[in-house]
Formats: C-alpha cells, structure tokens, sequence
RNA sequence: UCCUUGAUAGCUCAGCUGGUUAGAGCGAGUGACUGUUAAUCACUAGGUCCCUGGUUCGAGCCCAGGUCAGGGAGCCA
C-alpha cells in the first residue's frame, strides 16, 4: 500500500492506494475520482477499456466519501493538484457512503460546527491541522533541545489559582475540585527541582465569552526557569516564538499555500520583538505617541474609510451582477456563477458591516483609555496592527496582574509580567513574566486578591527552601495556531472546540 | 452578564407595505455528454417558515416572552 504523498517515487509504476472519495465527476466512458487517503489529494481516471464492466460500474457508483481501493499506474499529469494521477487498472469498493451533508459549496459555521467530525475531512481543516501538528511538533523540539524536561500539572486541582469564578467545578470524591486553568504554580515547583522545565497539557476556563478568541478547554504550554530574570524570559520568548514560526515556514509551505494565507508577516515575525512597557503601550493606544509614522487613531479612521470604499465597491459589483442575471438570454452556467457570486459577496458585506460597527467603538475605548486599566481586547489589536511582527509588553501595573508576579524593585508601582501581542490584530498569545520570591509579599498578596492562604501554603514552601530568582510563560496553543494560519476564530485551529454552547460532537 | 444581528427545503439564501397554492440555486435521484477540477443540459422528489402566546377578516412578515446561533464588550491564553 502506497500513501498519495509518495505518488512522485511511483512515477510509471503500479501502485495501490486505499482512500475515500473527494469528489467524483463523469463522462462517457469515463469516471473521475479525486481520491483523498489522508496524506494528499490525486485524481484517478477509470477508463472503461482498461477495466472490467463490474469495476467500472461500481466507479460509476461511488458516492462522496465512499471508501475505496485503487489500483492504478502513476501517470505525471501537471494539472494535477499533486502533480500525477492514476489510470486505474483496478477497483474495489470498501463501502459506499451515504449520502454526505458536507455539500461542495458554502455552508454556515453552526452547521459545520455539528459536523465537525465531518468537516476535518475537508482539505482547509486538514491543512490547518496538520500546520497544528508541525507547530505542536516545533514547540517539544524547542524545548527538548534548549534542555527543558517536559513535565505535567495536575488537571483536577484542589486551589484556584487566580479566584474561582471562571473555574469548572467537578466532584472529587465528596470534596470540590477544579479543572487546571493553569499548571504554573506546580511549574514552579517542578522548576525549583529540574531548572527548567515546560508543561504542555489542557487548560480549562469556565468563561461564558463568545468572541474569536476564547474557548473553554485548550492547550497551554508553560515553561517555567530557574534563575531566570524578566528580561531573559523576553530574550526566551522571542527565540522560541521564532524557531516555530520558522519550522512552520519551511515544513507546512503547502499547507499554508492550501489555506491561502500570506506569509509575509510571519517572515518578517523572524526580525526582533519589540519591547515596550506599559507606560508606552498607552501613550500609543492613546494616540499620544507614534510608531513607524504611525498614529493608533489615525490609521484605525483610515481603516473605517477603507472598510466603507470597500462596501459601496461591494454593493455596486451586486447590483452590476443581479442587472445582468435579470437580462434574460444568459446561460444557466452563468448565472449560477453570478449566482454565487453574489452570495460570497453578500457575505463580505456583512464581515464589513460588523467592522463598520466595531470600529468606531474601538476608536473610542482608546481615546477613552483609563491609565492602570488593563488592555482590552480591542486595544491589544489597536497596538499590534501598528507592527509587523510581535510585541511585547511589560512592566504592568500591579493591580491588574496576578498575585504571583514580581514587583519592579526600582517601581514597585510595576509588576514585572509580559503580554505578547500578535501581529494583524490576532492579540495575547502570551502571558508570563518574573514571579516574586518574598514570602512576605506574596501572603500580602493572596490577602489581597482574597484567596484561600490555606491552599497556598504549599506554594509558600517553595519561598522557604531555596527561594530563587525565577520566571515562565503560558502560551496558548490555539491562538498560536489561528494567528499562524490567520483564522477568523480560534475553533477552528481544534479538532474538536469546546466553547460555551458547544459540548457536541 | 451586557450590547448587537439573525433563525424559511438536506445546505446557502430570497420572500416588497400583512393578502390567494411559500421561491431560487446548490446538493440528492434519473437520463444525456470521452478530459473533468464545487458551478454543461433536461426532468423528478424535497417545507412544523425556531417555540409559546397575542393583534387581525387574514401573519413567514406586526407585538410580547422564550430558545438557539453569529459578531462585539467584559475576562483571558
């Protein structure tokens, strides 16, 4: 048995592939079958003089994603999406499918979403996961080789690590117990045993969000190393983000190609982070101060005018299209691709509408911005569309970050944590930073936040026995993952999403 | 939780100011066509107009409440 991705080794040769009808087209005499197997797309022709009446028959018989094997000789045919194709000597039917709901056409999201364990046959959700499967692959061999252990935090915890309100409650034996929304305090543990480790493990968030960005159980990957500063953590950030980001650029070319996603800005993503404090941050979501002649506010105005040009474009090519589709005259052909037309295009309007009506709300969160406050999803991407490759953050005020972080000791006032904020408007794909070693100021803190001490005491002990310098970061695989592949929503970039209101399939 | 948009055939949608028997395309089925890449031609089948109540001579359309979904905010990776 032969796999569609080694076809070029096969050229002339017989070969037998086993697979699932893609798509499946006839003529007279003939019967086309893009056959997928897994590893890539090939077209196989079944030529009714080259095979029996029974084969040919059940060629002419196979419905969308019917299982079945092949056997053919490779022929190179440069029409092809691979390149070659089969002239089929030989046919078996392993089953013939029902009827599949995925249709060759436009469907709508909540649809798709029912059918997700249908919908990952399609050649967009195989390539984005496969791009997955190289960025999960990258991110160990990171690790591996800069000398982490790769370690696991428990999923059921008993304490909250930062309040309880998002957590997912389960039963553990009589006594309440949370799904893990993070593995950093045991990170911490872990680290203060081997100097450097990494956790790579599910992640679950009660939140009820319903945005591009959230789902309720995802993957997190956390290192966490000792005797390391905030600046070194920054300085590991950017290299490991970039030994992904190239790993993906020189593996998953096809798969990139397939999903038709410009790589210019994860090329040029290979150049140096900037880092900026919050303080600068704010003065450039603020539209106080520029970057690259660039002002926050100005370019999102220039946007919305773009945005509205682009609608009237938009209306005008439907009107121009129905016009002509009325004229009687015009072939059936032709009017199902204005037909069609006109929907896609009906469909860009309405992604214009929805950015005619948050855009001018961003322009106001930012010219309102209350300094201290933490950044909101639209400043995070009123920043990033200002660069071409990542940002990142640091130096936050306190009260918005996590109990554990570290106070600047020049500016107490500042926690040393860091966001890193994608490009194209994609957001935090990062949160980490130095994490504080005084006992004393963390029991104040726990106080403050109004968590159970108990259930820190354990945490406490690693201030007691060795107490050192340390720092790590969480990164979110998915939104790695949506924002490589440029996907409008993280559920896309999972094989099955959990997010509030989707449990199923 | 809040703001906003929506729910009509298997799918994507149209349905005007409330008016007779609810429409199209795709998909499916049948037939025609020797080279097609979702979109050649003809015919056929296919409907709880999201639910409950109300207004009306009459509701897919108006009103109230609910359910579900899309987008955004908050919160976050």
């Amino acid at each position: 048995m032969v796999y569609i991705k080694q076809l070029s080794e096969f050229e002339g040769k017989e070969v037998t592939l086993k697979g699932w009808v893609a798509n499946r087209r006839d003529s007279k005499g003939l019967v086309f079958i893009n056959l997928r197997d897994g590893s890539g797309l090939c077209q196989c022709v079944a030529d009714e003089n080259k095979i029996t009446a029974g084969e040919f028959d059940q060629a002419g018989k196979l419905s969308l994603e019917s299982a079945v094997e092949i056997s053919g000789t490779v022929v190179k045919d440069e029409r092809q999406i691979g390149g070659f194709e089969i002239q089929v000597t030989g046919l078996k039917t392993i089953q013939v499918a029902e009827e599949f709901p995925i249709a060759k056409k436009e469907h709508g999201i909540e649809f798709l979403m029912d059918q997700r364990h249908l919908w990952l046959r399609s050649q967009r959700q195989w390539a984005i996961l496969r791009i997955r499967n190289t960025i999960i692959y990258s991110i160990h061999n990171f690790f591996q080789k800069e000398g982490f252990m790769q370690m696991d935090a428990p999923i059921f915890t008993g304490n909250a690590c930062e309040g309880t309100s998002n957590l997912f409650e389960t039963d553990f034996y009589g006594d309440p117990a949370y799904l893990s929304q993070s593995g950093q305090l045991y990170g911490e543990a872990m680290a203060m045993a081997f100097g450097k480790i990494y956790t790579f493990g599910p992640t679950f968030r009660a939140e009820k969000s319903k945005t591009r960005r959230h789902l309720s159980e995802f993957w997190m990957i956390e290192p966490e190393m000792a005797f390391y500063d905030i600046h070194q953590n920054m300085d590991l950030i950017e290299n490991f983000l970039q030994y992904v980001i190239k790993e993906v650029l020189d593996k998953c070319q096809a798969e990139l190609k397939l999903i038709d996603r410009d790589t210019s800005v994860l090329e040029s993503s290979l150049n140096k982070f900037p880092r900026l404090t919050y303080d600068e941050a704010v003065a450039i979501i603020k539209g106080e101060k520029d970057v690259n002649g660039q002002n926050s506010i100005k370019s999102l105005e220039v946007e919305l005018a773009e945005v509205e040009a682009k609608m009237i474009a938009i209306i005008a090519e439907i009107n121009d299209r129905e016009t002509k589709i009325a004229v009687p005259g015009m072939k059936k052909g032709e009017i199902n691709f204005n037909q069609t037309k006109i929907a896609n295009l009906k469909n860009d309007l309405k992604d214009l509408e929805e950015s005619q009506r948050n855009i001018p709300q961003w322009i106001e969160s930012a010219k309102n911005f209350r300094y201290g406050n933490d950044l909101g999803g639209s400043d995070e991407t009123v920043i990033t569309r200002l660069f071409d490759v990542p940002v990142m953050v640091y130096d936050w005020p306190h009260e918005v970050k996590a109990f554990y972080l570290k106070r600047n000791p020049e500016n107490p006032r500042f926690a040393r944590g860091v966001d890193v904020l994608a490009p194209e408007g994609y957001g935090e794909i990062v949160g980490g930073g130095e994490r504080e070693t005084n006992e004393q100021l963390l029991r104040d803190k726990i106080i403050e936040h109004d968590l159970p001490m108990a259930d820190f005491e354990w945490y406490l002990d690693l201030r007691k026995y060795g107490s050192v310098p340390h720092a790590g970061f969480g990164l979110g695989l998915e939104r790695l993952v949506t924002w490589l592949c440029k996907l409008k929503h993280v559920r896309e970039s999972i094989p099955f999403p959990r997010m509030y209101g989707r449990l199923l399939p």
